[in-house]
DNA sequence: CCAATCTGGTGACTCTGTCACCGTCTGTCA
DNA sequence: TGACAGACGGTGACAGAGTCACCAGATTGG
């Protein structure tokens, strides 16, 4: 069934911003697309990543909320996929079987990736925060390419503290600083700090 | 359209527990849910309440993906709804279209409340959160008829620091201890705390 | 009445996060 | 080439948040 418009845009597209109108429902098709959320200190918090197949639910609450977006969305990866307008999206989630069972699985995933993040924020310790991060952002080469910075926008945390820790994890063993990244030495002992707390 | 069936549960009841079987999924017609995790170190945290006409998530999310619960469900006021058996549940949301509404509805709402939590303990410093939930949690006579303990519940935080600043929010005039409960003496400022950072 | 439990107060910590400031390393542009 | 801006990361000093252990008063149930 033929669904919507094509939709594309480049690497580091603001796709939407808190308070903007949405423009439609977005079904990612190819790409990777960053929700976060920005407090008023400035400080960034990273709450998912929308990848082919799933569903940005940020245009989701707003269609079925009739709301305006409360979190920021920038492209990661050039994105290819449809754009389905606000008028057409309830009609297509009752006619089209595999449209709605796609819809409701992305939601229901989303839904407990929510969960998981606040469990992580509210219940975890941060050393567990940012072993379970790094793990999950390592490449083949076992290097994590990102910033500091960046880190901090996905522990829900600041720089200079991840700074700190990432410090003692060297010293520890568990991770070396290179310049282009963290290179994971030792992948069992961070996933066991992950477990902990 | 009579679908599922009568489903009742008393007051204080514990509805799911993480690990569980999904038996199906919970319309509410009456009543209140709390929905809370646990982390290993036994503090809670409250995720959200069900109210009549909303959806609970966590069957949601059981039935989608076919998981078992991640939280605990816990009846707060006396409850009365249908249970909508696993195996119809994908049929009843394709047939009947206030159903499916209300559900994407529901989804929705608590998806926006969800996004809101992460905010508010990621992004947000305690006063703020002990003023908002203090605030919500009001009744008509300006009492918060809470323990120290549920409010460490509430803000995702311990029970010994919610007392510190209780005391000093009684300090500053805003708040009375009384021994059924928060007595709120100065709600806009309470409310004004409740906006900041 | 006593014991058990729930509740809240407090001192003394540790963990987490912030702020300001520094040095280093880029790239760019004149 | 030099000078500058901007991103990045290290660090000391501090402030905010949360923990732990222990105490005392209130409540409840036997």
């Amino acid at each position: 069934m033929k669904i919507g418009r094509k939709f594309s845009a480049p690497k580091g597209t603001t796709l939407f911003s808190p308070g903007q109108e949405c423009p439609g429902f977005l079904v990612l098709k190819q790409g990777c697309i960053k929700v976060t959320l920005t407090g008023s200190s400035g400080r960034e918090v990273v709450l998912y990543r929308v990848h082919p197949g799933e569903v940005c639910l940020q245009t989701f609450t707003c269609l079925i909320e009739d709301q305006t977006y409360a979190a920021e969305g920038v492209v990661e990866e050039d994105l290819h996929g449809d754009l389905i307008p606000a008028g057409q999206f309830r009609q297509v989630i009752e006619q089209d079987e595999a449209f709605r069972n796609d819809v409701l699985t992305s939601v229901a995933l989303r839904f407990s990736e929510y969960q998981q993040l606040i469990e992580d924020v509210a219940l975890t310790g941060f050393d567990a925060r940012l072993a379970k991060v790094l793990l999950r952002l390592v490449d083949a080469t076992g290097i994590v390419p990102v910033t500091h910075t960046a880190l901090a926008a996905e522990t829900a945390s600041g720089r200079a503290y991840v700074s700190r820790r990432l410090a003692e994890f060297a010293r520890r063993g568990l991770v070396e600083q290179l310049s282009d990244g963290i290179h994971i030495c030792n992948a069992p002992e961070l996933a066991q700090i992950a477990e902990q707390k």
